[in-house]
DNA sequence: CTGAAAGCGCTAACAC
DNA sequence: GTGTTAGCGCTTTCAG
């Protein structure tokens, strides 16, 4: 079993030719063969079962087509989605994803991009989240190309997609605030990423231009954990908004920093007995599949995830081809109406 | 800008010695080297940022350290959740993924496993849609080495790790039965897979033992459609539930063959007023995260997603480090009771 | 212990 | 049109 391989060497000989003329043939060069030569080792291939060995080619000609990719975790519904954009466009072009979970620890995010250099590949497209730019600048020397999705990572030659999150964050309370809520709950997820910290920061600025002052109590941070997220950020909207339940005055409506947060703050609202949106309003972000499938569907802010994947690709691929590094892109929010939200009396 | 990479030879020329020495420290060989040329060595590979280049070595040497993970599409949280598995335990062994999505399309299929094949990747963790044996046949006497999760694949020398579909099924309709259901209808996609067909006879067979006679009106099977599923399933679930609410006499309780589509069931069902569980029971099939993040929180049956790509790896490398392929492994079905049925009056 | 040399499978000058 | 040859970066006999 497991019998030593056909190589272009052994069409040669078979077939009474050298091993150029063979691989000329069979790697589709344009180079020019005779038909005869060309049609008997094509048939012969056939016959023998030839497989080319993608090995062999990629260290004489130095090309990969290997893509990275990096996201804290595929479990993440935001994040699969981002990566079926990318695999999708990506087979259309013959190329393929080494997939990566960064699972929220730097130090996996710098072994990943070591290991995905050692293996030749040239572009990855992550959404980092480790400080330390020493490495990742020094691949970027010597020739990786990056596109950073999600968080910012600002070094030069690196493209970034972009998304709105603070006009996001304000969009949301806004919308709230339009309905005539006053007391608008912010649940939260740990603020130590840029992307949470603007949601937050939108949100602010909503509350100040309809002349709602900040109250402390209505703004709820989870702690740090590490470790799983997925399921945690439900939890955390949960134990959040058992928190603000014991407040001696309730809020009005609670925008949740993810809709999976979201999910937890309605859960435990409706485990209470509160009816959503009769006596609170909820709103989440990102727009992920399952804020639709609930009932009552969620109302949230559409974060492209899928096209976020094409795009990063496309600009990926434009960066590997010698393209401007140059063009970084905003992708903008949209308030994605449903049945969580009701205007306040 | 992309300055050439430096090699072995590089940092030979530079420590005046052979690259058959700096290759035997750098590659962590046990050959014996003196302490001083070893470190010396290391040091200057430390000093030139050299990393080694994969490719070079796995063309000497065919080894190889990626694994293919082949699946319908990673949007559907049960797949994300086993390849989120699998990476992880290739991650500590220092293995990795090469992601595939075939789409439910077998050829893309048969695409992605020449192209792993090419790649010279040795073993391949997949679930199955293709009916076509050909190529899988052809590439596993080649000396590939396959598992198959989920759907069957009954092919000398592949390892499978089954669930008890049937067996899961009979445990969703019989927990209905027992809690006193007579009308149980069974909501479904199409019955084009095996694991499909399997959930569904074991409908029958519950509802054979408690004597219930089989109601084809309540069983709604839905059209093939071929495209992007994670959302279809959803739909389906609503579709073939308004069909069933048109029934003159409704049923008591609804069984869905996962829990997407059970998703789909609920949303239906709560726009027309009917009140879960109240009026009617619904249970679906997976256990993904989502099933307990809805409210009321899904009554399922447990798939252990996560660990079934933990043991599909293991097995995997079992078959890869030259052991025996014949312990095929059936995953037991479990009922997670949450709160979307009640007991008929 | 260290080095010389061969070669993994493939492509690409360069010659004929 | 076709063949010869020289590697890509690495490991691994085989000598010394």
């Amino acid at each position: 079993m497991m019998k030593k391989r056909v190589t272009i060497h052994d069409i040669a000989r078979i077939a009474g030719v050298s091993s150029a003329t063979v691989s000329r043939v069979l790697s589709k060069s344009s180079y020019p063969v005779s038909s005869e030569l060309r049609q008997k080792i094509e048939q012969l291939a056939e016959e023998h079962d030839y497989i080319p060995n993608m090995v062999g080619k990629q260290l004489k000609t130095h090309t990969n087509t290997t893509i990275g990719v990096i996201v804290p975790t595929i479990s993440n519904p935001f994040y699969s989605s981002v990566v079926l954009g990318i695999e999708e466009m990506a087979r259309r072009n013959n190329y393929h994803v080494f997939l990566c979970n960064s699972l929220q620890n730097p130090k996996q995010e710098d072994e990943y991009l070591e290991k995905l250099f050692e293996n030749q590949v040239k572009g990855v497209i992550l959404s980092s989240i480790s400080f330390n730019r020493k490495l990742m600048t020094r691949l970027i020397k010597l020739g990786l190309k990056v596109i950073a999705i999600d968080q910012p990572l600002d070094l030069p030659d690196v493209l970034q997609i972009k998304f709105d999150y603070r006009k996001g964050g304000y969009m949301a309370a806004k919308y709230l605030a339009d309905q005539g809520h006053r007391r608008i709950a912010y649940v939260t997820a740990p603020l130590d990423r840029p992307s949470r910290q603007s949601i937050y920061e939108g949100y602010l600025d909503a509350l100040q231009e309809a002349g709602i002052a900040l109250e402390e109590q209505l703004v709820k941070v989870s702690e740090p954990t590490g470790g799983d997220e997925t399921r945690g950020e439900f939890e955390n909207g949960k134990l959040l908004t058992r928190q603000l339940l014991e407040l001696s005055e309730l809020p009005t409506a609670i925008f949740a920093c993810n809709d999976m947060t979201a999910f937890g703050v309605i859960s435990e609202l409706t485990e209470h007995g509160v009816k959503i949106p009769e006596h609170i309003s909820v709103v989440g972000f990102d727009n992920i599949d399952f804020s639709q499938m609930i009932a009552p569907p969620l109302t949230t802010i559409n974060q492209p995830s899928y096209e976020m994947g094409k795009l990063a690709y496309n600009m990926l691929m434009e960066l590997m081809n010698g393209g401007q590094a140059e063009m970084d892109i905003v992708l903008q929010p949209k308030l994605v109406q449903r049945s969580t939200v009701t205007a306040v009396k």
